[in-house]
DNA sequence: CTCTATGCAAAACCTTTGCATAGAA
DNA sequence: TTCTATGCAAAGGTTTTGCATAGAG
């Protein structure tokens, strides 16, 4: 259910802003509720706009931050893809996946392979690296635009 | 033999330039060489440092400017990792990799593995995408650092 | 009360563009 | 000559920062 999905992330905002001594903001909470309810990887400006409907006096800033403390709180994670521009994703609760992105009409797919994570972790000790993380885009086009 | 693999770049920069009417200007031979003496993955900002310590004049236009002509003809592609700053590498007669990338001190390995590739090409056609191309960053802690 | 967060505007980046002039073809 | 390329500076777009004030603890 989503309203209970929504709570368990705010939960885990107020654990890590207590934990730290920061503050409980109207704010954050709003930006949070957007960000979780605007579906896969806003830009800042997208949720920046987002927001000014019902909230005009938050401002860039105030995005800005409170994205890089979803990140550092664990709530989001940040994307580049070949567009240079910043996205973010939430990832509370989300599996690990990677984007399948139509380069005509950008429509994006999330995907897995148990069989690539398997290899790419072989491929990384294979160098002598702990692995950490990894991204993988895969670009191509798409049934409906092949037509 | 470096010099040999450096006129064969040369040529084609060359040909693409002929073949368009656009001019064979020393500015593009001089951004071209220094491109490929630089090694791998240059900003444009480093590639300018490096361009100025001998010819003060070239500026940062042209550095941009001519690194989208070396994209264009197959010379350079771009890279954006997870700093988001443009990197951009040789790429003529390179054969495709991925990178490996160790988080705490920067380093880059080139990586392939075909096993990799070939399930990347699968998983794009299951979604029934007609595959393009794909980018791959394996994030982990190298053997020095781990230490 | 204390001290962090906000809002605003300015600054800091990185990249692109307009325009007059240089220089290939 | 004709036109593209260059150099410079200004403009664009995105993200960060400084500072006075608001507001949470």
């Amino acid at each position: 259910m989503k309203r209970t999905k929504n709570e368990k992330e705010a939960e885990v905002l107020e654990h890590y802003l207590t934990s730290r001594h920061l503050k409980h903001s109207k704010q954050r909470k709003i930006i949070l509720r957007f960000f979780l309810n605007a579906g896969k990887h806003v830009s800042p400006d997208e949720l920046y706009r987002m927001v000014q409907k019902e909230y005009p006096r938050i401002g860039y800033a105030t995005i800005y931050r409170t994205l890089r403390l979803l990140c550092v709180s664990g709530l989001s994670r940040e994307l580049k893809f070949q567009d240079g521009v910043a996205r973010f994703e939430p990832q509370y609760g989300t599996a690990h996946h990677d984007h399948l992105i139509c380069t005509k009409c950008g429509r994006l797919i999330e995907v897995m392979d148990p069989e690539i994570e398997r290899l790419q972790e072989k491929l990384t000790k294979a160098h002598g690296f702990y692995p950490e993380t990894h991204r993988m885009e895969l670009y191509g086009i798409c049934r409906r635009c092949k037509k």
